[in-house]
RNA sequence: GGACCGGUAGUUCAGCUGGUUAGAAUGCCGGCCUGUCACGCCGGAGGUCGCGGGUUCGAGUCCCGUCCGGUCCGCCA
């Protein structure tokens, strides 16, 4: 049908004869002779037709935007001064001898040039035009060929490709699951899984010894534009490899990738442990393109009476920190008003802030609101420890250890994003050493990264003092996103009762949700561990996408609908009646 | 569950303190045009101002509710 994608036209090939098919990407009419710009996967190339050439010149005068065509022509060198730099293929046309209309098309709700941002629910709702879009087209194009640079690093380590069940059995911990109901079990329900965690645990009980999974995964949780309800993920297992080796491996099909995909030399990358990444940033995803750092102050204001920050007396479990910022002593009061009310959506109760007009001129040199009531010495002592100078500004944060993190984690960002003060380089990490557990609000302990982590202690030392223990979990961060997260996992059935121990989970619970597990650490499970990076993040990151949606050919809007599909949609009481299901009024509040 | 931004022509938007017939650009339709490339020129059509209610002599504009899209908090073992 076609000889030529109009991408590959060249000079070399002049004077010979191509067929081509695709899109009328614009038509220009001049009366006397048209030119229409015909698109396809590989670009655009310009086809003329001048009235010699009566019948397709006819034709030609009633072909519209998007109309799919079919054309026979000559290629041949532009004349002199019409050639068209901004073009791949503007040196040379296509003399149109035969034209052929494919398919007619309606008038395209979206323009197809760059020039106009359309609405994201008209794009997701015409999907297929908008992917025609050069932009969107990259963007898939780009992340199938990290997926086959990934598969093809997997496979040459000894990893086996292997697929894992998509109706799997509900976890009632972690995220919402999606439900499938069961036909032939009524009043069962599969659920869709959150990741093959499992599976692929079990796969290295039956010693398959490496696997990976390029892997859909299911969360129904409340979306983000990082987040969509089905994602997917490289996942990945080993058998018989420790944490260090297992972030080795990794570490080099992440470098691969971006040397492939970017030309990029990520280099080694370093590694902070978690303790250290909240201390320093805050944050456990640190942005280590960003230089500044919040630096604890408790000692130096203890004396002072916190009420000036709006926050909490200075007692255990509450933080207190500074944040300077060079060249932010020039911040508008108004800029500072609407940091307060950014700082606000974290918890926090204020923002304090001392300007550094003039160092050297003392007290007289310093801008604040709180100087009188920090009391002159301890702001003296301060500039002096922080190191400021002129033209900073100093934001303090104080409150409980978690509202200050994530505050001024976040301000940190943002005022270097505003200040420009994010370095233009690719800047990843390990994060090593997560605690095993966190606090929840009622004084529970829940799993940092899930149960089956394994603890960098016995069994005996977890149970004596849980809420301190470390884990063997390791993150991969690039540029302050999280790219993937694994651990080495519990190969013991004792150890892994006794993690669920410690969250609360009895043994008869354990059995009935877990058993499968269970019994398979118990019949020979070799130690093991692995790893799953977000693949729509990394290719988010790699492409300079700012939404999600924009890596995935058929994304979810924010609330879990599909507007060209229409999804979800109502079923018939047919199909109701067959799964046993009988559906309620939805409740109104 | 919550906060904020948006919803006006096919599309992207403007529409002031409530006041005559709701505008622009682009797209679309028709005409002209033999070298354009976001072609140009002339003309034309195109609106449930998301939806419902309220205030008012009068609502795109103000108020309440609701739906949709987006960003974020919670949530995401």
């Amino acid at each position: 049908m076609r000889s030529h994608y109009c991408g590959e036209l060249n000079e070399k090939l002049e004077d010979q004869e191509v067929v081509l098919c695709g899109w009328v990407h614009r038509r220009r009419d001049h009366g006397g002779v048209i030119f229409l710009d015909v698109r396809d996967r590989e670009g655009i190339a310009q086809v003329v037709f001048d009235p010699d050439t009566e019948e397709s010149f006819a034709i030609a005068e009633g072909v519209r935007n998007e109309f799919v065509i079919r054309v026979k022509g000559r290629v041949r060198l532009r004349p002199e001064g019409t050639i068209n730099e901004d073009m791949p293929t503007g040196k040379i046309e296509v003399l149109g001898k035969e034209l052929e209309i494919l398919n007619a098309a309606n008038t395209p709700p979206i323009q197809l040039d760059e020039h106009e941002k359309v609405g994201e629910d008209v794009r997701l709702h015409y999907r297929y035009i908008d992917l025609r879009r050069p932009e969107m087209l990259e963007r898939l194009r780009f992340r199938s060929k990290v997926s086959n640079t990934v598969r093809n690093f997997l496979d040459e380590n000894g990893f086996l490709d292997i697929e894992t069940p998509l109706l799997t059995k509900a976890t009632p911990e972690g995220a919402r699951d999606y439900l499938v109901p069961s036909r032939t079990h009524p009043n069962r329900f599969f659920a869709l899984p959150q990741s093959p965690q499992l599976f692929k645990q079990i796969l290295m009980a039956s010693g398959m010894d490496r696997y990976y999974q390029i892997a859909k995964c299911f969360r129904d949780e409340d979306l983000r534009a990082d987040r969509q309800p089905e994602f997917t993920q490289i996942d990945v297992e080993t058998s018989f490899m420790d944490e260090e080796q297992i972030m080795e491996v990794m570490e080099a099909l992440i470098v691969q990738v971006f040397k492939t995909h970017l030309n990029v030399d990520l280099g080694s990358f370093p590694r902070m442990s978690y303790a250290e990444a909240m201390r320093r940033y805050g944050s456990d995803k640190p942005d280590l393109r960003i230089d500044l750092e919040l630096m604890d102050i408790a000692e130096q204001m203890k004396a002072v009476d916190f009420k000036v920050f709006s926050g909490p007396a200075n007692d255990a479990g509450s933080r207190v920190v500074a944040l300077r910022v060079p060249e932010g002593a020039s911040l508008s009061r108004k800029v500072i008003d609407d940091y307060t009310k950014f700082v606000g959506i974290y918890g926090a109760r204020g923002l304090a802030w001392i300007k550094v007009n003039d160092i050297n001129a003392g007290i007289e040199g310093l801008q604040s609101p709180i100087i009188k009531f920090i009391g002159e010495d301890v702001v003296a002592g301060l500039m002096q420890d922080l190191q400021a100078e002129t033209g900073d500004i100093i934001f303090f944060g104080a409150d409980k250890a978690n509202v200050v993190n994530e505050a001024m984690g976040a301000l940190r960002l943002k005022v270097a994003q505003d200040l420009g003060q994010v370095k233009d380089i690719w800047a990843p990490l390990w994060v090593v050493d997560f605690p095993m557990f966190e606090q929840d609000s009622d004084g529970s302990l829940t799993s940092l990264h899930h149960p089956f982590t394994a603890p960098s202690c016995s069994a005996e030392e977890l149970a004596a003092s849980p809420a301190t223990a470390l884990s063997r979990a390791y993150d991969m961060v690039l540029n302050g996103t999280e790219l993937g997260g694994g651990s080495v996992r519990i190969n013991k059935p004792d150890m892994q009762q006794a993690v669920f121990k410690v969250l609360g989970i009895d043994e008869e619970e354990a059995r009935e949700k877990f058993g499968f597990l269970l019994d398979a650490l118990a019949y020979g499970c070799p130690p093991h561990g692995g790893i799953a990076f977000g693949l729509d993040r990394l290719i988010m990151l790699m492409t300079g996408a700012s939404s999600i949606r924009d890596v995935i050919a058929f994304p979810k809007t924010q609330s879990a609908a599909c507007p060209l599909t229409d999804a979800p949609g109502a079923v018939s009481s047919k199909q109701l009646r067959e799964l046993n299901i009988r559906l309620r009024e939805v409740e109104k509040s």
